[in-house]
DNA sequence: ACTAACCTGGTC
DNA sequence: GACCAGGTTAGT
């Protein structure tokens, strides 16, 4: 479930839950989590209060009174449920937050890869992460200088979080073919206006999904152009869509819109 | 620059 | 039973 418009939902539901409030306990109930927050760590959460929340990237954070910051990252199947109390978790509730003052909140992870850490207040959180990409001082001129470091094809260099932090497997190949361009195309090898078609196309890809009621949820939601449409036909011009993979991740593309 | 590893669950 | 999955990182 979580690209990018899906952990900016996910934010404002942490947002909504925890912002304000005071952790009475975070209940940890998988091993790869403990593995990373210490039973001591974890001791020093109970009476912190979360100030801010906040997203970069995929990845959430949770600001605490004392400058410390939680970073929670769902990687592959990440999603918050609200919990009543009382109320007996899920078999893949991976983790509560038990607040104060508060009902608890559950991640919802089935395949138990989502990451929560702990940072110091002096301590930056995490790797290096690119402009989001919807930052307005983000052009492109800007990109074209990230992508022109990379030897690599485009649509994996997209993927690299120090380009522009935020795009997945589904929008890289959804960006790619909305700016008609061949994502086996060695990265550096862009022009100026076609790193600004890119542009545009990532920025309307993700609006696009985060507009869409039914794409978080269950139910309808707005289809995607390529992503998981191999031998379905291309919306421009009927060609079947392609499917490879690169990197050890699938890409999917129409041939003849995108070929360079 | 690719592969394995981290994990589980759904689908063929 | 085998293969696939929206992410990231460590190792080769």
């Amino acid at each position: 479930m979580p690209e990018l418009p899906e952990v900016e939902i996910a934010t404002r539901i942490l947002r909504a839950h925890a912002e304000g409030r005071t952790i009475a306990r975070l209940e940890l109930r998988h091993a790869s989590l403990r593995r990373r927050l210490a039973p001591s760590a974890l001791r020093t959460l109970a009476g912190a209060r979360i100030v801010h929340v906040a997203r970069r990237g995929k990845q959430m954070y949770a600001h605490l009174a004392d400058g410390r910051t939680l970073a929670i990252h769902f990687r592959m199947t990440g999603d918050w449920r609200a919990l009543t109390a009382g109320e007996s978790p899920a078999a893949t509730v991976r983790a509560i937050f038990h607040f104060a003052d508060a009902p608890p909140l559950a991640l919802d992870d089935s395949r138990a890869l989502a990451t929560i850490t702990l940072h110091a207040a002096d301590t930056p959180p995490l790797p290096a992460l690119g402009p989001e990409a919807d930052d307005p001082a983000l052009d492109a001129p800007t990109l074209l200088a990230a992508l022109a470091t990379k030897r690599m094809a485009l649509k994996p260099a997209l993927l690299d979080q120090r380009v522009i932090a935020g795009i997945g497997n589904i929008y890289a190949s959804e960006s790619l073919w909305r700016a008609k361009l061949d994502p086996f195309r060695p990265a550096r090898s862009l022009a100026r206006a076609e790193a600004n078609a890119l542009l545009r196309a990532m920025r309307f890809v993700l609006a696009r999904a985060l507009g869409d009621p039914g794409r978080y949820a269950t139910g309808d939601s707005t289809p995607l152009d390529v992503y998981d449409r191999e031998g379905a036909p291309c919306r421009r011009c009927r060609t079947p869509i392609a499917r490879d993979v690169q990197s050890g991740r699938s890409t999917y593309w129409c041939p003849r819109c995108q070929a360079s």
